[in-house]
DNA sequence: CAAGAGATAAGAATAATTCTAATCTGCGCT
DNA sequence: AGCGCAGATTAGAATTATTCTTATCTCTTG
């Protein structure tokens, strides 16, 4: 389906800048990246858009269920073109995120607080240069 | 052991502000605190300290291992005065965390990225209101 | 108790993000 | 095709959490 008719889809007007960011997003599998990032990808493309309709793309894109926001560095937020239920390897030195694609399977945990409802289960796995 | 052995013990001089923090901290069980929060408690207990040197001391205690940071809000650094290996329930809504004390095992998790080393594993459930 | 390394504090600086309010544009309607 | 306007974009200011700077203070050791 064209990057139009997904925008479409989800209710957003295709509006230039978003259809150019949902190219750089959507069109490449597998992408992990910061708001700053995508910024400077749509400049290299030549794409004329700023960073505040970065932030609220990327917002309404998650919003909307296009992405996902991964929470792994204080003080930096990470948008997932993978929104399948899925976990992380985290390099702490390089910034870097890699999808766990294997079933991944949790036992042992206990009920959520009462008057909750579980919204989402992330693991993270934080990883960092061979030492010995 | 009191508060300022142990800051002895892991090579920190036992300052005025060190001590009155670590009371605050390790002398009741099971804290998760922001910077922002300790500060408040501080002053609330007459303690007179700097926000600087409560950043300061947050990590300063986390490189000793009396404290572990936890990452689960964008722009908000938790820390946390359990440094056991343990995992937490987090409420979007309230910015509470809680312990699961329970033992969760996890299988299936693929090997780490060749060059890299597993450094920890983070599993947050986040919570939310009850809705139907 | 003097000296000096290390610690603290106030405020400036930084970084990521959000807000404001002015301008622009996609799109339904004629 | 042109109008009108809700919704979108923008530049820059504002906000928030955190870190940095540098002058002042205070533990520790002799
Ligand atoms: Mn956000
Ligand atoms: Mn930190
Ligand atoms: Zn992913
Ligand atoms: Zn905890």
């Amino acid at each position: 389906m064209s990057v139009v008719a997904r925008l479409r889809g989800v209710g957003l007007r295709p509006t230039r800048q978003r259809v150019a960011l949902a190219r750089l997003l959507l069109e490449k599998g597998g992408r992990h990246i910061t708001a700053e990032q995508l910024h400077g990808e749509a400049r290299a493309a030549a794409v004329r858009v700023s960073l505040a309709t970065v932030y609220n793309t990327l917002h309404q894109f998650t919003e909307a269920g296009l992405l996902r926001e991964v929470i792994v560095d204080p003080g930096r937020s990470y948008f997932d073109t993978n929104t399948s239920e899925h976990h992380h390897f985290f390099d702490e030195g390089t910034g870097e995120l890699l999808d766990i694609g294997a079933d991944v399977v949790v036992s042992g945990l206990p009920l959520p607080p009462s008057g909750t409802q579980v919204h989402r289960l992330d693991i993270v796995v934080r990883v960092g240069p061979e030492r010995r």
